[in-house]
DNA sequence: GTCTATATGCAGATAGAC
DNA sequence: GTCTATCTGCATATAGAC
């Protein structure tokens, strides 16, 4: 019916929109223009610019979650899992490529929410905390504690796309194409990485 | 003369709420209630928002370039100068904990600007980019590119800074205290994490 | 230099016709 | 469900008195 294709149409639309510009650089204007209707339309389906931006925020969010879970909950070895963990993160924003800005603006907006989303959705920190422990007591990888590691994995995995305007610039005379093969190599030299540091 | 005085309340004023806020999120109403002035007056002093930001952004940033710079053109092995570049920009960051996410975002909205800046200041990565070189035709560290350790060694940095808000109610039970401490022991991990990656 | 008052413009949201 | 027209509020910026 034609309600859900307008419905579809505006999610589409702020997803694009919002991804770019965040919650406060969006206008409800650009979003109801990329979607083809107008602003009165916006708000009979969504009742305020919040409302809509959660939808489109924890829409995307979800789709990232269960695989992180998966990997946890799976078998394998604690590299292996690091490993797989990686490269579901990579590719994911890969495909992403505004995603962690999203998120690390959301991250200081609203906290709470944010928080609370993934302890619903099952994502279980000490869960993995534990694992990490427990590898480090059996000597399998050197000393280290999980804020720390985690710390250090989202923060090599996230930087060259939240840093890459000037990145680009700085590194690769602004060729895209080149950053695009660097972003490309990045699974592999983290991986690689975290495993030289940690493996004794 | 008291013209000055005002001058430096205002950009006091504005460091602090610009570097809480954004440029986008910042208020001209507050900067000038935390300057205890009105906002006539902020405009008699900065003709525009814009330029009261940009002095402030480029203001702080000029505190930080000249120490790195000076790192990388003097002595030492790489391996000392990444620690000493680690330490430098840690503390920094330390002491100016909103930093890293005032810069991202500036990079996302104004990156020609501020790649103009850095070149200006004199902050030229092809030097560094050959000293990576070198040392891994050496054969002093493992095979890696600059861009590669680049960002591995600024996402480690900046990541518990602007993912706090998640990461202390995550990983620290919303415990202030001990993110602090965490914070703290960031300096000693990353390197040591690096040292393990990198050398041979 | 500093203030009060006001202009200007824009963005989110609503009213009401069709 | 979809539109045009409009309200409301807020933020930047300016005018003009002192």
């Amino acid at each position: 019916m034609s309600s859900d294709t307008t419905k579809e149409k505006i999610i589409q639309a702020a997803n694009d929109v919002f991804i770019l510009k965040g919650m406060d650089g969006a206008r409800m204007q650009e979003i109801a223009d990329e979607a083809g209707i107008n602003k009165a339309l916006l708000h009979y389906y969504f009742h305020s610019k919040e409302q809509l931006f959660k939808e489109v925020f924890y829409g995307i969010l979800s789709k990232l979650i269960p695989g992180l879970i998966l990997i946890f909950k799976g078998e394998g070895s604690l590299p292996d899992k690091i490993e797989a963990v990686v490269a579901e993160y990579d590719s994911f924003m890969f495909r992403n490529p505004f995603l962690p800005q999203f998120v690390i603006r959301e991250i200081n907006r609203d906290p709470d929410q944010l928080s609370g989303f993934m302890s619903d959705k099952g994502l279980d920190f000490e869960l993995v905390e534990k694992m990490i422990n427990k590898a480090v007591e059996a000597g399998t990888i050197r000393q280290i504690t999980f804020p720390h590691l985690f710390a250090n994995l989202i923060g090599m995995i996230v930087m060259p796309y939240i840093g890459r305007p000037l990145f680009q610039r700085k590194l690769f005379k602004n060729d895209p194409v080149k950053y695009d093969e660097f972003l490309r190599e990045r699974r592999v030299v983290i991986t690689y990485f975290i495993k030289q540091a940690m493996i004794c």
